[in-house]
Order: C-alpha cells, then sequence, then structure tokens
DNA sequence: TTGACATACCTATCACCGCAAGGCATATAC
DNA sequence: GTATATGCCTTGCGGTGATAGGTATGTCAA
C-alpha cells in the first residue's frame, strides 16, 4: 500500500499560495499554474484544492479580492492583506522550525 | 483562525518511526519519547496516533514484532522488515523531494 | 459550423490521518 | 493508599487534499 498522494502535502498549498501573493496578485486559475511551473512540475494542487482555499483565507481576512473582466471572461484576482502577511509569516517560521527539527532526526548518526 | 496543530505534519510519523526503527527495534511508548528527545521537543506525537500507525504498518507487512514481557508489563517490540525498509527509502526520497520544491518556491528572487 | 481545447469560475463528496480523550492494567514510590 | 510512570489499546472529531464533476466564454482547426 503505497503513500497517499497527498503525503507530506498538508498546509503547503496554503504557504504556496501566500508565497506567490506575497509577489503579486494573481488570479485562481492563474496560481494553480503558477504553482506547477515554479516547482518545476514538483508540485500540482487542482482546482478543487485552490478555489476553496482562496475563499478560506479571503473569509479569514487574509486576502483581499478584485473582479474584473478579461475578453469576456471574469477574473477575481487575490491580494494579501496585512493579516495575510503575518499568517504566512508565521506559516513560514512553522515549516522551518519543523523541517528542521525533521532533517535532524532522519540525518542523525544514530538513535540510541 | 491559526493553522492546525497537524499543518505540515501529514505523514511525518510514519517517516519518523521508520527512520528510528532502522536504527534498532523499539516498542510504542518507547517510540512515543524516542521521537520527542530526538526532535529536542520539536515534534510530539501521542500515543494515539503511533499505536494505530503501527498496527497498519505491521498489517502492510512494513513492521514486525516480537512480544516480550518485562517487569510484569508486556511490551511489543517492532522491526523493520524489508518491506519497511523499501517503504521508507521511497517515503525519505519523497520527502527530500517535496522539500526540496517547496524551499526553491519559498526562496526564489520573485515569481513573475 | 462544429468540435476540441484552453481559459476561468465553482461545488459536493470522499478518504485519510493527526488529535483529543478516554479506558485498562501493573509496578514503583511517597 | 494513592499518585505517578509504564505500557497497551480504541473511539470520534475535524481539517484538508483528491477526485470528479458542473457552468460559461473565447479560440482555432477541420
Amino acid at each position: 500500500m503505497p503513500p497517499t498522494p497527498s503525503t507530506f502535502l498538508n498546509g503547503v498549498p496554503e504557504l504556496l499560495v501566500l508565497r506567490l501573493l506575497r509577489d503579486r496578485e494573481m488570479y485562481g486559475y492563474e496560481l494553480v499554474q503558477a504553482i506547477r511551473e515554479a516547482s518545476a512540475d514538483q508540485l500540482t494542487f487542482a482546482e478543487g484544492v485552490i478555489y476553496p482555499l482562496l475563499h478560506t483565507l479571503e473569509r479569514d481576512g487574509a486576502l483581499s479580492t478584485r473582479r474584473q473582466t478579461i475578453n469576456g471572461r471574469s477574473r477575481v484576482y487575490y491580494s494579501v492583506t496585512p493579516t495575510g502577511r503575518e499568517r504566512f509569516d508565521a506559516l513560514s517560521a512553522h515549516w522551518r522550525t519543523l523541517t528542521g527539527a525533521i532533517a535532524n532526526v532522519l540525518e542523525a548518526p544514530r538513535h540510541a
């Protein structure tokens, strides 16, 4: 029984979305591909993951939205709010702490 | 709404259990504390996480067990089987790939 | 013009897994 | 004698990624 496809990915979509939106505003469909491209196809999160996440983050005040119609198609652009920025900083720090601790356990010479 | 306590931890208990048991056989109660100690209290997984995981890994053939009674208390020692070793190697490789990819996205200068 | 594909949004349902909170039993120490 | 540590276990909840849909418009080739 191989590991689930989502192994090690808990919380990662949120971390990456906040990270990418920190650089510039983007819309959902764009984010889906930006994540894939920024990770050289190593990370792929489908729309069914990204859209609900964006809605949650907006509801929590971490993101703000701006609607715009381009070529007859409507886009919803997301930006990081100060709250979202704090959230990213906290998440990012948590990420570094955990991965550091895990790396130490994995690489330790031996566990008596 | 702060992140869940389990953010970024999906799959980590399995990774650490297999890693620790790679060095030597251990019993469940011992593993709970070994993880905490090996990570300098950064990672703590309670018995409600570790025991079911051990049962699953044994059922999947990744671990083998040996029962022993010591001081009137019975212990169940777990060892990694060849299947478990392969599983650890795969998990470990997956872990490195993902964390590497995520690090790249996080640390990239800017995302056009 | 029709059909395929990309764009762009959305939702509902499922499966998995860490977490919390218990329960049971024995040994040791105060 | 009762608290603490040891050592095993289970049930139920909640969060979240995965899957698999649905709707609509624009573009491009057959």
